[in-house]
DNA sequence: CCTGGAGTTGTCCTA
DNA sequence: TTAGGACAACTCCAG
């Protein structure tokens, strides 16, 4: 019998996996391992990453195999140790990923070791996505247009019982990581009230939103105080729910909903398309006339949007959401995200190092390509005239205030008429509402009429020193 | 090569 | 109160 390692990735499940479906087919045996590279990791991601291993070892009967340092010298010792003649993976599509990839290929060869490399994480491969003249797309619809629109999506199941593990002698279960991923501070537990890591829980999670969530989406998908996001992102990007089930789970999209959210499947196929096609996507603007933006790096600044005390509300409830939950609301994001780049005139950097550290669903390819998207420095991103009122947003999508009552509690009082911008709420009204203004909730850290002027003044510098 | 139509998610002012 | 246009040009894409 040939014996197979199992490289597990992003891709951290048995059913809809190819690696795992040709195994059974080639009725090979398997040795699967995990290799952490904790330094690409964030804080929150470690804390799911530790759960969901956990998981996918109870379902491998305890026989994940963890370890921590340089994949190629790992493998090549496994493939000596066990006599391996074969190895699969998942494809990873950041720069690093591929690097190492090809380093275990090289390995395999000299061993003599058959690869079975599969994509289990994308619809599509990048390398099947271009344009007519062979070039990558830079724009979303005619992308997801002629590429994505009647692709068809296949959904298949793992006889659990089929996998045959191999026996490891060595003693390096996920105990090994805990270490590794469980931080010292210990906000994260609040999270276990939140989320349930691991395929079994990504199952779940999928039948609740098509239970609950996906009719209406088209629309309550903008309403944080609503519920019809399907908060899918890190069962998906740890790979615990395939996003080819998730399509299929669908069925026809004949329907506004249903197109609505099959397109944010694919704006997440774009984004690791832009980090394919772009390696450098962390830290290389895709408009090169904005390596010269004069942003602030105000430190009180970033503190205060980090800290979720900016004086509006509808940002601090975002940014505290975040802090409590290890998410934040879709379009809460990107009200967030234009705030700290256009009115705070900070780095787009700050920010996705901060949602990197601390989201659940931490994810190179759609965290650097949003903010890029919101900094205006994207390919295809929004005209720069195009910044966030945060009041107006409020109004407009949190109606009544829902959301920012659960997460900015001691202004919970105040009316829906002053609530989104306590700032200009009258003094007696403030009272009423046991609301001090710089005691229990600060006032707002910069105006918004002068800092949008700011911001439009600020490229529109840019515009003239470009050409 | 040329050309015309189009481009995730807004805001503000004016009539 | 509300609807429509201005905001700016530029690049992308497909025929």
């Amino acid at each position: 019998m040939e014996k197979c390692i199992i490289w597990f990735r992003n891709d951290l499940r048995l059913q809809n996996n190819l690696t795992i479906k040709n195994l059974i087919d080639r009725n090979s045996s398997v040795l699967p391992i995990y290799i952490l590279d904790s330094n690409s990791l964030g804080s929150a991601s470690k804390t799911w990453l530790y759960r969901s291993l956990y998981e996918l070892d109870k379902q491998l009967k305890n026989q994940l195999k963890v370890y921590d340092g340089n994949a190629v010298n790992i493998i090549e010792r496994l493939i000596e140790n066990y006599q391996i003649t074969q190895i699969s993976w998942n494809r990873k599509f950041d720069y690093k990923s591929i690097q190492e990839e090809q380093l275990v290929k090289n390995i395999a060869k000299k061993y003599n070791v058959r690869e079975f490399i599969y994509n289990s994480s994308l619809l599509m491969n990048p390398e099947d996505t271009l344009k007519k003249d062979g070039t990558p797309y830079r724009v979303f619809t005619p992308f997801y247009k002629n590429n994505y629109l009647g692709l068809n999506h296949n959904a298949f199941s793992i006889n659990t019982n089929d996998i045959i593990i191999l026996e490891n002698k060595e003693d390096k279960n996920i105990d090994l990581l805990k270490d590794h991923l469980i931080p010292e501070h210990t906000w994260y537990e609040k999270f276990d009230r939140y989320w349930e890591p691991g395929e079994i829980g990504a199952q779940k999670r999928l039948r609740e939103f098509l239970d609950k969530g996906l009719l209406g989406y088209a629309e309550g998908r903008n309403r944080p105080d609503l519920d019809n996001v399907s908060r899918l992102s890190p069962h998906i990007h740890f790979g615990e729910i395939s996003p080819n089930e998730v399509a299929n789970s669908l069925g026809d999209i004949d329907n506004e909903d249903k197109e609505r959210f099959y397109t944010e499947l694919v704006w997440r196929e774009f984004s690791h398309n832009l980090l394919f096609f772009n390696p450098k996507l962390d830290t290389t603007n895709l408009q090169d006339k904005f390596n010269s933006f004069p942003w602030l790096k105000n430190k009180a600044y970033l503190d205060a949007w980090q800290t979720g005390n900016t004086g509006y509300p509808i940002v601090d409830a975002g940014m505290r959401e975040l802090w409590e939950t290890g998410y934040m609301h879709n379009r809460v994001r990107m009200i967030v995200g234009s705030f700290l780049v256009k009115n705070l005139l900070h780095h787009w950097h700050s920010g996705r190092d901060w949602f990197k550290d601390t989201l659940l669903d931490a994810d190179d390819a759609n965290n650097n390509a949003s903010w890029q998207w919101v900094a205006g420095t994207g390919a295809d991103a929004a005209p720069y005239f195009r910044i966030f009122n945060p009041v107006t947003q409020s109004q407009k999508f949190d109606p009544n205030a829902e959301y920012i009552r659960k997460f900015v509690p001691e202004i919970g009082d105040l009316p829906n008429t002053y609530i989104h911008d306590p700032s200009n709420a009258p003094k007696t009204v403030l009272d009423n509402s046991g609301v001090k203004l710089g005691k229990n909730y600060p006032s707002s850290i910069v105006n918004l009429k002068e800092s949008r002027q700011r911001a439009l003044s600020a490229f529109s510098e840019l515009k003239k020193t470009s050409s």
